[in-house]
RNA sequence: GCCGCGAUAGCUCAGUGGUAGAGCGCAUCCAUGGUAAGGAUGAGGUCCAGGGUUCAAGUCCCUGUCGUGGCUCCA
């Protein structure tokens, strides 16, 4: 595996090289940047000067010199200068990047620059001191300053095709030049590209704003604002459904609603200190009526706090455990903005324990476990991971309770079956965390949501509680958001389902198709719609006048359920035969059943919340 | 925030400086139907907003708004 992984990884290397040698041949005066590897190709940042714009309707002509260079079957021949040549060379090439990469090497042994901090990037400075010598690679007319690995000829390169073109800045800093980043896909056959290919485009046909638009889901307004995505009668139900479920899993272990305000002055966010770290990202709010200060709230931590200090606490109290799904507001860049991913309107299905040290264990426990059962019900594999400090003093709380909170952290995840893996540093400077990486139907990986401990916020806003030999302790606080935000989630679950929900989440569950429009007809059907509502139900009725095929076909288009056509048949003999939503069931065949039967089967399955129905199981 | 691309009917989109279009949806009428599109007719437009160039702008230029791809992967 790993020698078909380094393989791949030299053709795709081998192929930024091409594209530079194809760029090159189209384009003369091209001055290159980096080409390196990544996830599933390769790119090549390239600088082409002020006048010449490559679009995505250059790709034909650059792709076909590519597959001249390929067909040549030229070698890649490689070849090591002392550092002095190799600038000097990059100097008479006129590559002024590579002339400052080069610069850098001399320099300092690595380009990565210190101040871009080189761990945080993932890389690691390759030597510790200056080189002495580069290498370069060749095939024929071209010669391109490269580490490698290369393959051993430009034929031997595998399936590419260019995917994308894109600004980037060089080096990844907005004050450097912009070079146009070209994208391509590789892999080591047409087969694997293919599927790649095909992966994409199922992902473009789930794109949960695609479906947003077509399930009449949510909708966005120029005149309300970028990032603020409003919700439809359709869309509010998925909301609450997800929601209610998210506080079900809580409540009933001793987790109580809570409400705060959304506006505050910002007096609080100075006391939390988040004013000085996000101070930029709150939404300002002026009175007219007095001089108070107000920030849109970005969080609820904070007032959750002044809750539980309005009264004296007893060590016999904790843990106290607030609940509350509200709505957040962040100013976020307006280029980091996108669909319902990312929005400045973001609703939270936050909790807060306030706890004694000793019971961080049951309460992650408590948390964890509604975690698993949130996601095993929704279908998504779920893993976590476990953030612990390092040995830098970056981190605030002593380093026993540190150790003790790590440990209990971990017993909780063993104890509820996760899959986990541990990694260090990664925690928040205020405490350990779990983070949930969930895995979508096409094999994507979302960050969530996480379960963070805090031992700073307590000490920021004073609380304690008295002990039992009747001293004042201060407690831990853990936050933890199971959806993380609503919308968030609800961008990657409309993706996973591909718009086909679940009968608990579906916002219709089922429709009733009139075969005509005769009074016996719509009186029957008036009476499945009143005995559904009954059950709880969300069951539409399409009585248009319009042939049952196309009622049928919309039906489908919109993704219901449950379709029941109903006309004479069904009227005198009081059962129907449902058309259940393929994904839901294994049985091709549909059998007919009482309607009271059918609608009290649907109501439980809604309940208690399968993927599956058992109707003709 | 920065760079690229885009915005035309409710939706998807065509329209390359000279009379605003198609399909779907919607409305009306005919057909009264049986498990993925029955037929006909019709209504529907601030061509994102503002400014400019031009005899003439949906179309070209500038600014803004909104959307979208990227700006993290390090020779």
């Amino acid at each position: 595996m790993a020698e078909q992984d380094d393989q791949l990884y030299a053709m795709r290397h081998s192929l930024a090289h091409i594209l530079a040698t194809a760029v090159q041949h189209l384009w003369p005066e091209a001055k290159f940047g980096v080409g390196p590897v990544v996830d599933s190709g390769f790119y090549y940042d390239i600088d082409l000067g002020p006048e010449v714009k490559i679009s995505e309707e250059d790709f034909p002509k650059i792709e076909a010199e590519m597959a001249k260079v390929i067909e040549s079957n030229l070698p890649f021949e490689r070849f090591e200068k002392p550092i002095d040549e190799a600038i000097q060379w990059a100097q008479e090439a006129k590559q002024p990047y590579k002339e400052e990469l080069l610069n850098d090497l001399k320099r300092s042994g690595t380009t990565v620059a210190k101040d871009l901090n080189a761990a945080e990037l993932g890389t690691v400075a390759d030597g510790d001191g200056a080189v002495e010598n580069v290498s370069f690679y060749k095939d024929g007319d071209f010669t391109d300053l490269c580490r490698g690995p290369h393959v051993e000829s430009t034929g031997k390169v595998g399936a590419f095709k260019l995917h994308r073109v894109s600004g980037a800045y060089w080096r990844g800093n907005e004050k450097n030049a912009q070079m146009q980043r070209i994208y391509g896909l590789a892999f080591a056959n047409p087969k694997y590209l293919r599927i790649h290919l095909d992966m994409l485009e199922e992902a473009k046909k789930r794109d949960h704003r695609k479906l947003g638009q077509e399930l009449d889901l949510f909708v966005l307004s120029d005149m309300v604002g970028s990032g603020l995505p409003m919700f439809t009668p359709r869309g509010t139900i998925l909301r609450d459904e997800v929601a209610n479920f998210s506080n079900l899993l809580r409540q009933r272990s001793g987790f109580q609603k809570v409400w705060t305000p959304h506006i505050t002055k910002k007096d609080l966010y100075e006391a939390s200190g988040h004013w000085a770290k996000f101070g930029d990202e709150l939404f300002l709010v002026k009175s007219q009526e007095t001089s108070d200060e107000l920030v849109m709230k970005p969080m609820n931590c904070p007032h959750h706090t002044r809750i539980y200090a309005s009264q004296p606490r007893s060590y016999r109290d904790l843990p106290v455990r607030y609940l509350e799904t509200t709505t957040d507001y962040r100013d976020e860049k307006t280029g980091e903005l996108g669909g319902l991913s990312r929005v400045r309107a973001l609703t939270q299905d936050d909790s807060h324990v306030f706890c004694r040290n000793d019971q961080i264990e049951q309460e992650i426990n408590i948390l964890l476990a509604a975690a698993n059962e949130l996601y095993a019900t929704v279908g998504m594999d779920l893993r976590v991971r476990l953030s612990y400090r390092d040995d830098t003093d970056a981190y605030l709380g002593s380093p026993e309770l540190w150790a003790s909170a790590q440990e209990q952290l971990k017993n909780a995840v063993i104890a509820n079956n996760l899959n986990y893996f541990e990694q260090t540093g990664e925690a928040a400077f205020y405490g350990p965390k779990i983070d949930f990486m969930v895995t979508d139907a096409i094999g994507r990986e979302h960050q969530l949501a996480t379960v963070q401990l805090d031992f700073v916020q307590p000490e920021r806003f004073g609380l304690e509680y008295i002990a039992e030999d009747g001293s004042k302790q201060q407690p831990v606080m853990i936050h933890c958001a199971l959806l993380g935000s609503i919308e968030r989630f609800l961008s990657v679950y409309i993706e996973h389902t591909a718009g086909k929900f679940p009968v608990w989440v579906a916002p219709e569950q089922i429709r009733l198709i009139s075969v005509n429009q005769e009074e016996a007809t719509v009186k029957f059907a008036d009476e499945v719609a009143w005995k559904a509502t009954a059950l709880g139900l969300r069951l539409t009725i399409d009585n248009t006048n319009e042939s049952v095929g196309k009622k049928i076909r919309a039906a489908e288009i919109a993704k219901v359920p449950y379709t029941i056509v109903v006309g004479e048949k069904e009227i005198s003999g009081g059962e129907v035969v449902p058309r259940i939503r393929k994904d839901m069931t294994v049985q091709p065949e549909s059998q007919a059943i009482g309607i009271d039967e059918f609608l009290k089967t649907v109501a439980h399955e809604a309940t208690s919340r399968v993927q599956k129905t058992s109707l003709q199981g």
